[in-house]
DNA sequence: GCAAAATTAAATGTCAGACTTTTGAAATTA
DNA sequence: TAATTTCAAAAGTCTGACATTTAATTTTGC
């Protein structure tokens, strides 16, 4: 079955497009083993070198992997959360950071998410989402922290804040939003007034957290995001000023 | 300046994985030009071959785009919404259908996110957004209109509610979360009684951001997530029991 | 007859080189 | 000076070869 394509326009394009539509509306469906390479040059009437780029093209979404031998080939492979979330923290961290978005855009974004899934996570968390935000608040006060890492371990407990929603589909959206974040975050620096602050909000969020009080997680996280921005902001107007 | 690279593994997702990096971490700034294939071939000691399907990896994420002719070469490409928007929906569609996400896991995370915009929405939304949901309003009411019509036109009004919170990263976010869901929601089937139970809290979430209540357009939100899985659970039982 | 070892075949991975097409810049001409 | 032609650089494509990996098959040794 000769598959016809538009010899004007990037041939390795249309035809990795042909397979992920394929992929997409289930046509091929998990595990099962496209063509080989060779086949595929005869079905789309191209060289081995496009069909590769082709194959390429699909690998670097995760649509497919590829295993050599002789029972080898490329076959659909199934999209894991380890990858989903890869792929959207690339996607999101570029798109803040290619295009000018404002820190309080971001911010707001952020945490208007995080207050959707923290009712949730007072319903249902587990003591060990507890202890891993108990655990990251006890390193964000240790003296002699960088900027980096108390950011990173922001992000650490916003993120177990997100997974104690046990729900991964939640998780998978929020992680992006979250960890996108973290290199405009490392923008400001935190005086040490700035990070007892975040401290003790971190402690009220996982008090209301632990007592299961959504309404309380809620105020919390709103004074978080305006105490955010504030602290972005006094950073930013002095960086203009000098 | 020669890179060294592992013989053993994938030299092409190497080489790709490298200029990323380069490429997330600002060495590689937006409209850069990148070494030519050649000098590319210089650089990791490798054919060209290699290095373009290194380069198809690149641009099917987006992160460049080529240029043929005496100028040409490859870009480091400015992420747009656009693109981006389209590859967290390839993922999402993809991470839902493969992963056996149940129904309401999938609701759950889609109508908790939309609560998060809502109050925004109901402050910001313009007659232009309003204009848009009423219009999806009136042909979801059309007779004749068949499941998959009525799906996306509800995304439609979904998605104008979620652009009114004015928000492009929180309307970024959300365009996967919501679109993701269509392909769930055209499993089911929807009764002339279901549509019309959904068109009466389309109308009146479309009041209530009209009239900027966003105590009544979370009440209503909460009223649509359960009446939505409500129908789905109707639907599955009956199919499970024959 | 059975288990270990060698062979084979099929598939992807890599390389080298040629040709095609596009496209902007430079040189030429009217 | 403006239009045309020529040129060169770069990506896009094709062909054919060889390398490597891997599972199945065959052979060998006991």
């Amino acid at each position: 079955m000769k598959t016809k394509l538009d010899p004007s326009a990037d041939l390795s394009a249309q035809i990795a497009g042909a397979i992920r539509d394929a992929i997409i509306d289930g046509t091929l469906p998990v595990d099962e083993r496209l063509p080989s390479e060779i086949e595929l040059c005869e079905q789309f009437d191209v060289s081995r070198s496009t069909v590769r780029e082709a194959l390429k093209r699909l690998a670097a979404q995760s649509l497919i992997r590829t295993q050599r031998g002789a029972t080898g080939g490329a076959f659909v492979k199934r999209l894991n959360y380890a990858d989903a979330y890869a792929q959207q923290i690339t996607t999101s961290t570029l798109l803040l950071s290619m295009n000018e978005v404002d820190f309080a855009t971001a911010c707001e974004a952020r945490f208007m998410l995080e207050r959707a899934c923290a009712p949730l996570s007072a319903k249902r968390r587990t003591p060990d989402h507890l202890a891993t935000m108990r655990a990251e608040i006890h390193r964000q006060g240790q003296s002699g922290l960088s900027d980096e890492a108390f950011c990173a371990s922001d992000v650490a407990f916003h993120r177990a804040l997100v997974d104690a929603a046990h729900n991964p589909v939640l998780s998978y959206q929020l992680a992006g939003a979250v960890e996108a974040m973290q290199p405009l975050m490392n923008m400001i620096t935190f005086t040490a007034r700035d990070r007892d602050k975040i401290i003790r909000l971190h402690t009220d969020l996982a008090n209301a957290i632990e007592q299961e009080n959504a309404v309380e997680a809620d105020r919390v996280l709103q004074t978080l995001a305006s105490e955010t921005n504030a602290m972005a902001d006094t950073v930013f107007t002095a960086r203009a000023g000098r």
